[in-house]
RNA sequence: GCGAGAGUGGUGGAAUGGCAGACACGCCAGACUUAGGAUCUGGUGCCCCCGGGCGUGAGGGUUCAAGUCCCUUCUCUCGCACCA
């Protein structure tokens, strides 16, 4: 292939078709032909080499997409490209490397479109997987495509169910009635997690209550060890902090209070056990079922039509701190069991009947919420708390405070307990209670159970049937997968019922354990459970017996390194590690955690530094750039924009300069000619290289691309002053080239003569440098007077402290500054700097 | 409100406590050119009496030396938000 040079006919290849722009490189038929190759030579598919040391083994990963029928923006091949860098690098240092892709291929987007246009989901995603492969095999990626998996083949969907079936076997799986966050628009119920600022995550539709027949997952049983295992993973610590708050651990006490005149209990869980002495009154979240059998007659009525109006509202009005508290008397008085007194019972929608035991102790003097309800109904307000050192904590007791203290301190007001700090109080109230069987050491948490099932077609059905005579019965795992039917009207019901409920023949079915008619589960999963486990079917994807074989399990996982977008800081990477410990448990992975190490890149916003959207009209179709500007110059400009981790705006100038880079590459490859063998590599150059290598290695190796490219950009440039590049300078750096430019290297490289039609530098070793040659053997030396640069002076590298210190105050410069002045003090930085201190006399 | 992170030229961004602004875009000047989002050379933080002075959101502090460490404060982004 001979590119053109000077003047393109517009006929050319390289002529782009509706841009004035001409490359100056063939980029486009470069890039076809090692695609082509790569694909053709299966080049980087990973083999289970057991010659290979496990240290020398990554397992490195991708968040795969959902395949939308918009296709890739830029912001997909951000986090692709880097970790195609690092495999790239990986390999050419000597590692085997696991790096797969696939699709998360169920779920709703898919479903809505097809009840819009009349197209099967299955259709559409279909479609929209092709279009997402092609566009992100044009950009070069070393994936083995031999592991493709896509979510929603049944093959994939098989051993979700299965991992339901182990959920459900061990308990972790189970049905429930309770009031769940339903979005009216996509006609499903959500989980917690799925739920931002009262609306849908999804479409931002303001979620309502409901409350229909759900299958939820156990995986606050887990919560301690979600917690705990944080600490074996090498995450952003933004991630792991969002987890432990979204788990959401808190220790306490539950303290048990009588009711008065009746045989009822309440039982409360306080964090605060030490400020028992100050309760003035209990709340009762208005679903509490003691709520009925408490409420006396006179109180009856005004409850029971507060308990109605707490059931209509949604969450967001229940849950707005701006709005007043509200409540109601039930008319019942508990009783303090710390020192006998006689406490009113309320209810109050502030109190979440999901968390903790529904019910309070209400401390208005330490709590902002009481306190606030404590103003709007006139209740007491008891100080039990001071403030350390203040004279209330002396004399052990105060009058009426005028403000919420809700601090730690001392004791006052407590009985014999006064005078105790908070923490030492906690201790001994809790023995206390214990010692009387009122009360215990106890631990809550934020994290709720996750409600599984979702109302809507396009998901793993849900393997169990429901049995007359039986009860719930999981099907036989003979009988997976369970096959999502072909339906008509895939519209959803809205009712609370899946369209699956409407296909009789799909429906009814035998029990599998006494024969007798029975009705299949209609609902479906949630689009996170084929996430949740989809890196452990790339091990071994088209196993039939397992979803992965023991061998492959133990040569490639955990994950090394998972690369993706933030926004699954909780979601999948909460459930993920979730499914992960149950597999854990049953002995069917090996690692406590799936993830060793996460990052997570930054967002590519538009050129107008906001985020990318249809409405904005500032989105940027990769595909427009490769055509115009060619993967390689997508890759490398998306790496030099900045640091992986941090937001950026797109700037197409900035991709032209990362373009007109590669042409000046390419024009140093043409430049190469017969001479260049022989020709001797100055000095300065040859250090030049060594320094560059050894940049490129560590900042590759570390996901600092973009200043890897700032020293390649630097060494280019050098390269190209001279008048024929020496093959001694020019090899090492198209190696150094190949993970950021993979076509382009490839190219050169061959030109280099390096191989047959065969050969690929995937597997080249990657250059090493001569740590003697980066080092510079002169250094310049700054001279400072108090800190200012007054000077400068070229000293031999290692020159002593005391020299250095002589030649910078003999400096004329210098003197004209410290003459007339004392010298108070000199400090000498070797290879780097003289700072003279003086006073003026 | 609570928690986390970030503020550096006209722009994206570089800087183990030791020359602030690498590299790139843009801009200016020149060269080459029928032409150009082409190429090459040089310049480009601000002010200036051309000696120098000032500069990393603001204000303080530690240090011989601070973009970097500490305190205060402002702004922006993200997460959580009656979780007792």
């Amino acid at each position: 292939m001979s590119p053109p040079r000077g003047g393109i006919e517009p006929s050319s290849a390289s002529y782009v078709r509706g841009s004035i722009f001409m490359a100056k490189y063939p980029f486009r038929e470069i890039e076809k032909k090692w695609q082509e190759r790569w694909e053709r030579d299966k080049t980087f598919k990973s083999v289970e080499d057991p010659a290979v040391p496990r240290e020398k083994r990554r397992y490195v990963l991708d968040m795969f997409p959902y395949p939308s029928g918009d296709g890739l923006h830029v912001g997909h091949p951000e986090g692709y490209t880097a970790t195609d860098i690092y495999c790239r690098y990986l390999r050419m240092n000597g590692y085997n490397v696991l790096h797969p892709m696939g699709f998360d291929a169920f779920g709703l987007p898919a479903e809505n479109h097809a009840i819009k246009t009349g197209t099967h989901p299955s259709v559409t995603t279909h479609a929209s997987i092709e279009r997402f492969r092609a566009q992100i095999k044009s950009l070069g990626f070393s994936y083995d495509w031999d592991r493709e998996i896509a979510t929603c083949e049944s093959d994939y969907y098989k051993w979700t169910q299965w991992i339901f079936l182990k959920l459900f076997e061990r308990g972790l799986a189970y049905e429930s009635d309770m009031p769940i966050n339903w979005c009216p628009s996509c006609k499903t119920g959500l989980a917690n997690e799925e739920v931002k600022d009262g609306a849908c995550d999804r479409c931002g539709t303001k979620v309502t209550r409901k409350r229909i027949r759900q299958w939820v997952l156990k995986i606050t049983a887990y919560a301690d060890r979600l917690l705990s295992d944080l600490d074996l993973v090498e995450w952003p610590e933004a991630v792991k902090l969002m987890q432990r708050n979204w788990i959401g651990r808190s220790e306490g006490a539950s303290v048990v209070f009588g009711i008065e005149g009746g045989t009822e209990t309440m039982e409360i869980f306080t964090t605060r056990p030490d400020t028992l002495f100050g309760v003035t009154y209990m709340v009762l979240a208005p679903e509490h079922p003691l709520v009925h059998d408490i409420t006396t007659k006179a109180q009856h009525e005004a409850v029971e039509a507060y308990v109605v109006a707490a059931a209509g509202k949604s969450d967001l009005e229940r849950t707005d701190l701006a709005k007043d508290k509200t409540g109601v008397f039930t008319g019942a008085y508990a009783i303090n069991p710390v020192n006998g007194r006689r406490i009113p019972v309320w209810i109050s929608d502030y109190v979440l009947i999901s968390y903790g035991t529904g019910a309070i102790m209400a401390v208005p003097a330490h709590d902002e919420r009481d306190w606030d309800f404590a103003k709007v109904f006139g209740l007491p307000i008891l100080q039990v708390v001071a403030k350390e050192g203040s004279p209330e904590a002396k004399i052990g007791t105060c009058g009426d405070p005028d403000e919420c203290f809700t601090e730690e301190g001392v004791a006052v007001n407590s009985g014999d307990f006064s005078g105790l700090g908070t923490a030492d109080f906690k201790q001994a109230i809790v023995a206390w209670l214990e010692k009387r069987g009122i009360g215990k050491r106890a631990v809550n948490y934020k994290l709720r159970d996750w409600l599984f099932s979702r109302q809507r077609y396009w998901g793993e059905p849900i393997p169990v049937v429901h049995c007359p005579s039986c009860g719930i019965v999981p099907l036989p795992e003979s009988e997976l997968p369970l096959l999502l039917p072909e339906v008509k009207s895939y519209a959803p019901t809205g009712t609370g019922e899946s369209p699956l409920a409407n296909i009789p023949e799909w429906v009814n079915t035998t029990c599998p354990k006494c024969g007798g008619p029975a009705k299949r589960e209609t609902n479906t999963m949630p689009q996170w459970a084929g996430s949740c486990w989809y890196y452990l079917r790339y091990l071994d994807p088209r196993n039939g017996a397992a979803f992965a074989s023991k061998e492959s399990l133990e040569y490639w996982m955990p994950v090394s390194l998972y690369v993706g977008g933030a926004e699954h800081a909780v979601l999948h990477l909460l459930y993920s590690r979730f499914w992960h410990k149950v597999l854990f448990d049953l002995g069917a992975v090996g690692t406590p955690e799936p993830f060793m190490r996460l990052v997570n890149q930054g967002m590519i916003l538009g050129d107008d530094n906001q985020k990318m959207s249809k409405s904005r009209g500032n989105v940027v179709n990769p595909d427009e750039i490769v055509r115009e500007f060619g993967a390689d110059s997508m890759r490398v400009y998306e790496m030099f924009m900045g640091p992986l981790e941090v937001s950026k705006p797109w700037a197409t100038s900035g991709l032209v300069g990362v373009s007109r880079f590669l042409e000046k590459v390419w024009a140093l490859g043409e430049r190469f000619g017969e001479d260049s063998a022989s020709a001797a590599p100055p000095a300065e150059l040859r250090k030049l290289l060594h320094k560059t290598i050894k940049k490129v290695t560590g900042d590759t190796a570390t996901l600092n691309f973009n200043t890897a490219i700032s020293a390649m950009m630097i060494y280019a440039n050098e390269l190209g002053r001279l008048e024929t590049p020496p093959r001694a300078l020019w090899e090492p750096f198209v190696l150094l080239l190949a993970p950021y430019a993979p076509h382009l290297a490839e190219e050169l490289w061959e030109r280099l003569g390096s191989g047959g039609p065969a050969s690929t530098l995937a597997r080249e070793t990657w250059p090493s440098f001569d740590e003697a040659l980066c080092a510079d053997e002169e250094k310049e030396i700054v001279v400072q007077v108090n800190g200012k640069i007054r000077d400068r002076f070229v000293a031999p590298a290692g020159t002593a402290e005391p020299e250095l210190q002589a030649t910078a105050l003999a400096r004329p410069k210098v003197k004209e500054w410290t003459d007339g002045a004392v010298v108070a003090k000199v400090i000498v930085v070797k290879d780097k700097l003289v700072n003279i201190v003086v006073t003026k006399i």
